[in-house]
DNA sequence: GTATAGTTGTGAAATATTTCACAGGTGGAG
DNA sequence: CTCCACCTGTGAAATATTTCACAACTATAC
């Protein structure tokens, strides 16, 4: 039974937040305690629970741990994913060094820059590459997953460059649309529709 | 009749794609040339169209003028909404100059920074403060909508100044949930959630 | 004029998702 | 032990959302 895609984009928040709560110092949690942090719902969350396996105890509650498990597993949040940066600018450095991004199951193996200058001076713990070595980087490396931080009017073509050396999916924080063949998932994070959805439920809610 | 909230997500998309659209030198446009750009189905765009006041003239397309206000209108996003950045390191100081924040609703109206020497250094067309006087210009200046662009461990900090002010809405880049009461809208945009929601698309379907 | 290929808008049907209600379990206090 | 307050898991009901189908319209070409 495949999960909904709402269910999946819950339990995606919800594995945040238990790494917050762990890092706390809790290791049982329960689905009020989640409602309360996360905002949905608990029965919402024991449903979207009831698509892994057995993640809790009946009377007690969920074990952080393994219910992280549990929805890492059912995810197919499994093995290491390699992404690379590509553009090494202020956003691009930020999340060289975001944390979480280096956690579990992803890992950024690659920075890349147009600027030869800006990489010989940066200072990563992240091998550093020019531009023009994309397409060899990912194919040498098998990154599964860029990530794109340039400015718009190149972000197109930095993602039909990502797309022809085969990765798998695109995160686009450029404020232009990149589309994808099938097979490639792509996910915009254009900022205005967040400031949009705020203003939307502020007016008229 | 309300929107359904998937809607109200939709439309702040497309209203983004429109703006793109406009820029490259369109002024009409149709349900399914959205649908390749936006990735939507076309029938859905026009169903979610069906909540605005009569957009588009049936046999021909949608004027992307109108078709954005009447988008902006239903979705309340009419007058100026004001908001703030506070944090001013590499991702506050590209949210600063961010296009599309200074657009049509939206105006940047001041940011903040704890290092009174970086306020002085930075040379930007926004109003600058050191961060104590957070609430203060909040108020002055009627600020409704907050972005939070700080280190994790100061977030919430930031978040409950924010709220004590006044704001009505949050929008909150550090990794952590900032939880509000009733009436203070937050979105939380947590850059690993993306990450994992592409994996495990990848992964699985 | 007439065809043709496109378009919108929208009820109704089909699906998907959320909510509810509750059986049944747990653990601690007295 | 009993009581109490809490918990999970999940079918079934209620609701929300998406999809479909098509009448009606428009613009263009010939
Ligand atoms: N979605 C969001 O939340 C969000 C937030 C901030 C910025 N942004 C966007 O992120 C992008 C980057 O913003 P920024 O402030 O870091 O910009 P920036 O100008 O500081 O950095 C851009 C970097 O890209 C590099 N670059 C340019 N062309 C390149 C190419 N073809 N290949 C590789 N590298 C190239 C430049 O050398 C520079 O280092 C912009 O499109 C901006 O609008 C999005
Ligand atoms: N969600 C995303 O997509 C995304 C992307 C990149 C970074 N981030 C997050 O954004 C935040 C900022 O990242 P960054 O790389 O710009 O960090 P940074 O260290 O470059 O900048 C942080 C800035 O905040 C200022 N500051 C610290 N405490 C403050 C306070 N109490 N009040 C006001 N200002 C204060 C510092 O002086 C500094 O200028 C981090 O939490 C990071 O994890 C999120």
């Amino acid at each position: 039974m495949s999960i909904p895609e709402p269910t999946i984009k819950r339990l995606c928040k919800i594995l945040s937040t238990l790494e917050i709560l762990e890092q706390e110092g809790n290791s049982f949690t329960s689905s009020s305690k989640l409602e309360q942090i996360s905002g949905f719902p608990s029965h919402t969350i024991r449903k979207d629970f009831s698509f892994l396996n057995n993640p809790g105890r009946t009377g007690s509650g969920y074990e952080i741990s393994a219910l992280k498990g549990a929805i890492s597993q059912s995810l197919g949040l499994v093995g290491e994913n390699r992404a690379c940066v590509v553009g090494l600018g202020r956003l691009g450095s930020s999340l060289l060094e975001y944390p979480g991004f280096n956690n579990g199951n992803f890992k950024i193996v690659a920075g890349f820059d147009r600027s030869v200058n800006k990489i010989e001076m940066m200072d990563s713990t992240v091998e550093l590459f020019p531009a023009y070595k994309l397409e060899e980087i990912i194919l040498q490396k098998k990154i599964d997953i860029g990530i794109i931080a340039v400015p718009a009017d190149v972000a197109v073509a930095v993602a039909q460059k990502m797309i022809d050396a085969g990765v798998r999916g695109i995160l686009n924080f450029a404020p232009v649309r990149v589309v994808a063949p099938e097979g490639v998932v792509v996910q915009n994070v254009y900022a205005v529709d967040y400031l949009r959805f705020i203003a939307s439920m502020i007016n008229q809610r």
